[in-house]
DNA sequence: TAATATTCATTAGTATACAAATAAAATTAA
DNA sequence: TTAATTTTATTTGTATACTAATGAATATTA
């Protein structure tokens, strides 16, 4: 009757890594209905990064936005063509393409906060304000 | 002095969006640490989903595996070539490519799953028994 | 039955995400 | 100062992850 190799004991549903993705996953869909111009969760933590920065080298940028060096080049060339961002070479250190807002990016940025408010609100509105504090909390302590 | 354009008023660090890309990326990191034959966590959800349901066509490996269907194609190809899973044509409804655990991919799991448990256990290791239930408990609310 | 709609898989395109290799520039050490 | 090392950015390759479009097979409905 039962055809399963064997019983494998093991709750895939409980797996952090596995809750991780699903969660994601759908922090990624209310991300993209709150968002104008098409930006990415990763576009607009390194939009933030930017202005908390006024001025950075990619692997200063990569490092304060959690990203490795290969995926913030692709990230700065796609704010470049969004014209959000722009880089200049560095005169001191001719290695650092530094990276600043536009005047465009930092208005969509400005408005862009008010929908990442919204969109962390409804992400997490299934729990109460101790629960969301908490959440927040334990995940802290996970990075 | 300061040169920044205005004040943001927004703590990436707090928002679930941000969080949730960083302990992914920590847990990633730990996965692959613990990995067997280069599995990647997505495809490791899908043998452990394969070996549940003993065979199981595409679009329905997605859902139960959280999957689009296009990333379902990649992961699969991926597993075939890896010799860990095999497809047939279902006779009775021949849109359907009915999916299966090989032995090795059967023998992989097995191993896999030890370490799964490692790999979990190792990313909540920062927090107490208590903390961890009430975390998963709290992120499964937001799936 | 014939027309319509749905389901399933594939393909193409875009966007992270990371590893590894390379090259240029700057820093440190000998 | 020269040599070795480090830092920075780029490029290539692989693996998710999603959208949209397409085609094939099945189901539904008129």
């Amino acid at each position: 009757m039962n055809k399963k190799m064997s019983d494998l004991n093991y709750i895939l549903d409980d797996q952090i890594g596995y809750v991780l993705r699903l969660v994601s996953q759908r922090h990624g869909v209310i991300f993209q209905n709150h968002t104008m111009d098409s930006i990415t969760p990763t576009q607009f933590s390194a939009l933030v990064r930017v202005h908390e920065n006024i001025e950075c080298s990619q692997n200063h940028l990569g490092r304060i936005a959690g990203m490795d060096v290969a995926t913030v080049k692709g990230v700065v060339d796609r704010l470049i063509d969004k014209g959000l961002v722009q880089s200049r070479v560095d005169p001191v250190d001719r290695r650092r393409h530094l990276v600043s807002l536009t005047k465009a990016g930092n208005d969509i940025l400005q408005e862009m906060v008010q929908a990442g408010k919204r969109i962390t609100a409804e992400t997490l509105k299934p729990l109460t304000a101790q629960e969301q504090k908490s959440l927040l909390k334990a995940l802290k302590k996970l990075i």
